[in-house]
RNA sequence: GGAGCCGUGGUGUAGUCAGGUUAACACGCCGGCCUGUCAAGCCGGAGAUCGCGGGUUCAAAUCCCGUCGGUUCCGCCA
């Protein structure tokens, strides 16, 4: 049988890319693929490739007959056993670009493992590959040498965060994953029960309730590297399943956290990459970044901070200012950072994006001498061109942007800085950078239901001062909550939790939830924290942007084995398909 | 649900705006030559009904309509 010649082969003493000077006059027996072969008709070299790296293997006929006449059958991914002398290249041969290419390994047996199809696309760096094709055969892409380096890296994440938590007396722990559904977020994926037909599970969108109940029962930190599901539409950072880092800890107020997770961050970041974090991470609280970022994730690298002009034009002539003013607006805007006496074309290009984002207009303004070269600069009286070059810091050709208008503008502003950043800023040398953004609002107003939602969820604490006037002022109320923003993503966020069912109550209460509803939804906790539940409180990151970040890619699907497609499906499977009308009547479901 | 972009040999692209002979290039693949390459080289070869369907036209990769897939963003989502 032509199957028998399977059963022979050498395992390897050594990894290919691991061999150096040091090897040299060993004898080694290495296993792996064939990244290329350069056949010269004599001599054939073999570039052999593991999850180390790559070896040259040179199949010499004057040393061995029968491993040059092997090589010669051997094409792309093959698998091969190479047993052979480590050597060291000739001087003059020496590849610099090779971790292992001072050496060479001379072949005295080549065994075929196992053979391979010409694969669809060439395993080689860089991704220029149409992207469904890298997923129909993603065991094929990942053996690019990219995709082993993001995995590795978020391996050795995962890994790094267990032994830093673990350290600190947090416990992992599994929660399940066939759960029950939750209203309020986002929407459930959703599993028929066969036992209880009509009824369903829901796939957790976190842990969040399980924790808490973990809390209940006394084990003080709990931590899991947990699996969520949302149904919602995909992103470059966003799938249906992704992965949180997860944890929780008893007896703790808001810093407890953050100075734990800043060392958290800090110690993955010199173990993992070598990168030295300034620890405590800088904290904003989210009307400090709404007024100084226009966004509640901002990234400060860039500076163009946005100030408040609005004094300064109390009594101006420009009418656009003067009547957002008289309304109760404010004039903000920033200076352009690396912009320097720009063409008009340039300018345009600020005011047709700032349309873009939902302006009704954009002025900018250009220092001159002594003067500001600006569509307004007419109706500005000497004063006024004065105190906006000083409060501004404009030096001669700088730019600056300014808007009229109330909270509407802030995500105008917040998109003009990123326009402005991604085009002008001069790099920043900083290559991450963490903001921890806290106390957000504790309700939301929702206008197509017309009541008040959660900004985190339901168990979130009002800050201590707000207890008094949250049924009068629930806009008004701020929560003892904590986002972190790494390089303007958002990698996480958390809270304390309420542990006063009274308190609880009022929170349903102003979210328009009967104690029926709300026992009906959440009755096991409001139940579990008549016991005597801790304060509690923790906070949950994203596993796969921080490691997207990390391995500066921009999708999180590069950082992830098998990710789906934006329309929810997976090349390479199949998911999701039809299943058969016996499954359908075992679950008692019909299509509708 | 909405908007933009992409779809051409196995892969990546050019050609599309301005319709017209045999759809071009690189890589890969196959064969031959070649004993120091590592983007090996040289010679030769195979390989594409231009995502799919319909329409306009003497003529469609190219124009129009629809549709499918991918992707980015808005909505949605913490």
């Amino acid at each position: 049988m032509e199957d028998k010649k399977d059963i022979r082969w050498e395992k390897r003493t050594r990894y290919c890319g691991t061999l150096r000077m040091d090897d040299v006059g060993k004898e080694v027996v290495l296993n792996g693929w064939v990244q290329t072969r350069r056949d010269h008709g004599g001599v054939i070299f073999l570039d052999l490739r593991d999850i180390t790296g790559l070896v040259q293997v040179v199949c010499n006929p004057e040393v061995s007959p029968t491993a040059h006449a092997a090589a010669r059958q051997v094409r792309s991914e093959y698998v091969l056993s190479c047993r052979g002398m480590v050597r060291a290249r000739p001087a003059d041969s020496v590849n610099p670009r090779l971790a292992t290419g001072e050496v060479e390994v001379v072949a005295e047996t080549v065994t075929v493992i196992n053979s391979s199809l010409t694969p669809p696309f060439e395993i080689e760096p860089g991704s220029g590959v149409d992207e469904t094709l890298r997923l129909r055969y993603r065991y094929l892409d990942l053996r690019r040498p990219d995709m082993q380096e993001a995995l590795v890296l978020r391996s050795r994440v995962t890994q790094e965060v267990r032994d830093f938590l673990i350290s600190r007396k947090f416990l992992e722990i599994e929660t399940p994953m066939l759960t029950k559904s939750t209203p309020e977020g986002a929407r459930d994926f959703v599993v028929p029960s066969r036992l209880q037909p009509g009824k369903f599970y829901a796939l957790p969108q976190s842990p969040q309730l399980f924790k808490q109940l973990l809390m209940v029962a006394g084990f003080d930190r709990y931590f899991q590297i947990a699996r969520c599901f949302r149904d919602e539409d995909l992103r470059a950072d966003r799938q249906p399943e992704f992965t949180q880092i997860d944890l929780e800890m008893s007896f703790v107020e808001p810093e407890d956290v953050m100075s734990l997770v800043d060392e958290m961050f800090a110690h993955l970041f010199r173990s993992v990459l070598g990168v030295e974090l300034a620890t405590p991470f800088p904290r904003l609280t989210w009307k400090e970044a709404m007024e100084r970022y226009g966004t509640d994730r901002p990234d400060p690298r860039w500076g163009m901070e946005i100030r408040d002009f609005s004094a300064l034009f109390r009594e101006t002539g420009f009418k656009v200012f003067r009547s957002a003013l008289e309304a109760g607006g404010r004039v903000r805007g920033f200076k352009v950072a690396g912009m320097r006496s720009p063409a008009r074309r340039e300018l345009d290009g600020l005011v047709d994006e700032a349309r873009r984002l939902g302006a009704g207009g954009l002025v900018w303004v250009v220092r001159e001498g002594e003067g500001l070269k600006s569509p307004a600069a007419k109706f500005f009286s000497a004063r006024e061109t004065e105190q906006v070059v000083a409060t501004a810091g404009l030096e001669e050709g700088e730019v600056l942007l300014l808007t009229a208008g109330g909270g509407e503008l802030n995500p105008v502003l917040a998109g003009l800085r990123s326009y402005c950043a991604a085009r002008y800023a001069p790099p920043s040398g900083e290559r991450f950078s963490f903001t921890w953004v806290t106390e957000f609002p504790l309700f939301d107003w929702d206008e197509e239901e017309k009541r008040y939602k959660s900004n985190h969820h339901p168990f979130t604490a009002p800050s201590p001062g707000c207890l008094e006037n949250l049924e009068e002022d629930p806009l008004g109320a701020t929560s003892d909550s904590y986002d972190l923003v790494l390089n303007g993503v958002e990698l996480g966020g958390g809270s304390i939790r309420i542990h006063d069912p009274g308190l609880q109550k009022r929170i349903f209460s102003i979210l328009g939830l009967s104690d029926e509803e709300a026992a009906e939804k959440f009755g096991f906790l409001l139940e579990a924290f008549r016991y005597g539940p801790p304060p509690h409180g923790g906070i949950a990151f994203g596993l796969d942007r921080l490691v997207m970040i990390m391995a500066g890619r921009d999708s999180i699907r590069e950082v992830i084995a098998f990710p789906k497609t934006q329309s929810g499906s997976d090349p390479l499977t199949g998911a999701p398909d039809i299943i058969y009308p016996q499954q359908l009547r075992e679950l008692r479901l019909r299509p509708i």
